[in-house]
RNA sequence: GCCCCCAUCGUCUAGCGGCCUAGGACACCACCCUCUCAAGGUGGCGGCACGGGUUCGAAUCCCGUUGGGGGUGCCA
């Protein structure tokens, strides 16, 4: 026989917006799925009807567009299934694999703290008969004996002492189904085949896999836990905590391509140890036994040169568009001042220097602004430190930039005269007249700089700051 | 406390019993290139947590210790 086509899902709870160890668990998933010729289905898991924000479910699909991950078919709400939970709940409740329970979360917890020993429900409504009623829940009765375990595929043979496992709620007071049992059910319904998921997640599984196992679900579920993402202090990454929304990388200017190859080696590396490469490679060498099983830490240091990379592989015109957000949303110009041919003859000097394309702005403000933007301890180096060489190299750059041809090629020519006429190094004649111009020591290259700016503006510039010396 | 998982350079990883004097990448340092900054080039720094086994041979297999993480909700 042969095997099933593999179908596996992304599940995400809208309680937040997608965060970073979501989207690895999401490109995991879709790696997987793409490299076996299955399907990638997404299940929004909105059970808990008190912390579910329905209006952040198309921000994570908007964030999982960005990253290229396309789905197969409609996403299913579970919000929207509640009679297939309530239906295997009822089944389970008949043949006894699940009763009743009054017991509120503090009586639980009081008499835990009473009988001392580890804290969790003690089974005390398991043989009371009761049925349903105000502030009842349904408990799933565990078996006090025997294992349950399961091969992952990622970390080899897992298993649980069903002893230590409590009866867990699996439908809240107010009639919603809790998400073990919600998952049950799903992943039995949509003929999922493997769930591919944090492993935060690992120890919810032996619950799943006996509630599978109380409705009898058809078909074999294989399990994979990935290592968790975690932040400097090797904690899992937290929302509040640590800097994670996807949203926030994409406003920072980094490229979907280069987060989703960043993301792609936190647990896994290609066979050829070649890191930086296009996604249908990546989907081509991808093998799920292959991931990695430790935590791995969300290096931004590396991300950024990911990001730097893969700008660089733009293309010009490729590179304009991308940076169009950054020139024209809240940009440190006027914006009527801003010209995209002008940019355009920057781009590609600009474009070979930036890891993100928030930095883009910075590099041609220059340009746009009606006045350099003088950055003091650039001003403190060169023009102060600088002292005598400043004003003359100022003082010939004005006589010559009158004089000289209008090009990049020209102009370097007629500055560095001085250089070679005084014995001076060029990388300090070419100092003072940038942060003239620019109001910067560091930026695009100077003599191109100078052609876009024009003539005039260039000695405007040049005199004006010489007058301040 | 209890349960589960993990352990190769600072970081991400390659390694799946001899090819390892442990390879690559990021970061860092030096030098080269150079109008600044980047990019690029060359070189350097730096690691198998520890202790027992198994084996002719262990980063690789087994056990233990230590360390770290996750879970322990009427969240997912």
């Amino acid at each position: 026989m042969t095997p099933a086509p593999v179908r596996v899902r992304f599940a995400p709870s809208p309680t937040g917006y997608l965060h970073i160890g979501g989207a690895r668990t999401a490109l995991f998933n879709w790696l997987f799925a793409r490299q076996q010729g299955g399907q990638f289905v997404l299940r929004i898991e909105d059970t808990d009807t008190e912390r579910s924000r329905p209006e952040l479910i198309d921000v994570i699909f908007q964030a999982l567009e960005w990253l290229g991950l396309d789905w197969d078919g409609a996403p299913v709400h579970q919000s929207q299934r509640s009679e297939l939970y309530s239906s295997a709940i009822e089944k389970l409740l008949a043949d006894g694999s699940a009763y009743w329970c009054e017991c509120t979360p503090d009586a639980v917890k009081a008499r835990a703290a009473v009988r001392g020993g580890p804290p969790g429900y003690d089974g005390f409504c398991r043989d009371r008969g009761l049925g349903p009623g105000e502030g009842h829940v349904v408990r799933f009765r565990v078996p006090d004996e025997g294992t349950t375990a399961f091969d992952d595929v990622i970390r080899g043979h897992v298993s649980f002492e069903n002893a230590n496992l409590e009866d867990f709620v699996i439908q809240r007071s107010n009639g919603t189904p809790m998400f073990h049992l919600a998952n049950a059910v799903d992943d039995a319904d949509q003929g999922i085949t493997h769930v591919v998921r944090g492993e935060d997640l690992i120890n919810v599984t032996p619950k799943v896999l006996l509630i599978r196992d109380a409705l009898h679900a058809a078909g074999e579920l294989t399990f994979a836990h990935l290592p968790l993402i975690v932040n400097e202090k090797r904690q899992k990454l937290s929302k509040r905590r640590d800097d994670v929304s996807v949203g926030d990388y994409i406003d920072r200017g980094y490229l979907a391509e280069a987060m989703v190859n960043y993301l792609a080696t936190l647990g896994w590396g290609a066979p050829d140890g070649i890191e930086i490469r296009p996604l249908p490679e990546i989907v081509e060498l991808f093998r799920l036994s292959d991931v990695g099983s430790s935590g791995a830490f969300f290096d931004v240091k590396k991300l950024q040169h990911f990001n730097g990379e893969y700008i660089r592989n733009l293309s010009v015109p490729q590179f304009v568009s991308s940076s169009t957000r950054w020139l024209f949303d809240d940009p440190p110009w006027p914006p009527d001042r801003f010209d995209v041919a002008t940019f355009e003859v920057l781009a590609p000097l600009v474009q070979e220097r930036v890891k993100l394309l928030s930095e883009v702005p910075g590099y041609v403000d220059f340009v746009f602004a009606p006045e350099p933007t003088i950055d003091d301890a650039s001003w403190q180096k060169v023009m102060v430190k600088g002292g005598e060489l400043a004003t003359a190299v100022l003082d010939h750059a004005a006589g010559a930039f009158e004089v000289c041809e209008w090009d990049a090629a020209s102009l370097e020519a007629a500055l560095f005269a001085y250089a070679e006429e005084h014995d001076v190094a060029r990388g300090k004649v070419q100092a003072p007249v940038r942060v003239a111009v620019t109001g910067r020591s560091v930026g695009p290259p100077l003599f191109e700089s100078l052609e876009v700016l024009g003539r005039d503006e260039t000695l405007r510039r040049v005199r004006d700051a010489r007058a301040r010396l």
